[in-house]
DNA sequence: TCGGTAATGAAAACAGTTTTCGTAATCCAA
DNA sequence: TTGGATTACGAAAACTGTTTTCATTACCGA
């Protein structure tokens, strides 16, 4: 099993390759390049994990207050068709955006306690719902798989839902 | 694997045991059976597959033209807090219900092209899950697990996929 | 640097869902 | 069996997350 660290340091070398690949979709889109697209990639590569757009919106305000949500969410769009980010809904009613991990693809453990979500791989998995899919006649575009539940490290999980509770408070 | 059938009667003697397990649910929350009430889950407990809100409103009217979709909403929450239903998401932005079948848990396979939602269950399955989330030292309450895709019966597919869009002319 | 095109921001629109509020129905206790 | 407290109803308004509109501004190739 893979799995993916999300307390990793950001990867400047790496943000610095999205915003060129970005600028390249852009371009071959016959788009144009602005200010506040730049603002907005630039926060969203630079965080790390699952983030909604309020979470975006609220990052990108500290550099340009003036940007609304309009544009993030129009922003985000476009990440989502140059193939850089991945749009995820975890049942809590709002889009979740992620930039592409070094593993291409992964499912989600979301802990109910303290948000936190995680990323795995297993091939044995993707071997098996191939399996299934091939006796039931389906062909397989994509999937999700999505476990919910718990930390078992409940004094980890308890540090996580206290920090969360404190951001909460001070938006 | 398990495959359940989406075309399968409308087991009354089913459909009674539900009603009557939901009564049981009111009376023991102090909540009053009414009419509409027993409209509205008469009516769903006799609908195959995963209905979405509006597609219950549109049967349930047929009883009973005067009921709302504010009470279909309300009774399907009630259904749902019994435990009788699960609400589920495919990801077009609206709940499906679906009503417990003989298996108690099982995945989704969803055709894109004709709107097919068939079921499975595979216990390997499960169990590499549960292999998995011990790994990342989790537990496990509950999950998901989606695959999206196209049926390989193209002729069936197509079949399903004319009714749908006939159904859609007719709405 | 001009000018056509695309992007922006604020506000309105939108879809699905939830809540409100005045009226009506249920059902327990008398 | 009724009275009356309580719950449910239906229509409409409110809400949430997201998309669109529209007037204005910014980009960028000629």
């Amino acid at each position: 099993m893979v799995t993916i660290n999300p307390n990793s340091p950001v990867d400047e070398d790496l943000v610095k390759d999205k915003e060129t690949a970005f600028a390249e979709f852009i371009q071959r889109r016959g788009l144009k390049t602005t200010r506040q697209r730049n603002t907005i990639i630039s926060t969203f590569f630079r965080l790390k994990g699952h983030i909604s757009v309020e979470e975006l919106l609220v990052e990108v305000k500290k550099a340009n207050p003036r940007i609304g949500y309009a544009t993030v969410y129009r922003t985000l769009h476009l990440l989502v068709e140059s193939g850089l980010v991945e749009e995820r809904r975890f049942g809590d009613g709002l889009a979740r955006y992620e930039g592409h991990s070094a593993v291409e693809h992964h499912d989600h453990m979301i802990c109910l306690e303290c948000g936190m979500i995680s990323e795995f791989y297993n091939p044995r998995l993707e071997a098996l719902q191939e399996h299934l899919a091939e006796e039931n006649n389906f062909e397989i575009y994509r999937h999700r798989l999505e476990l919910y539940g718990a930390c078992k490290d409940k004094a980890a999980c308890d540090t996580r839902k206290k920090q969360k509770e404190a951001r909460a408070q001070g938006a």
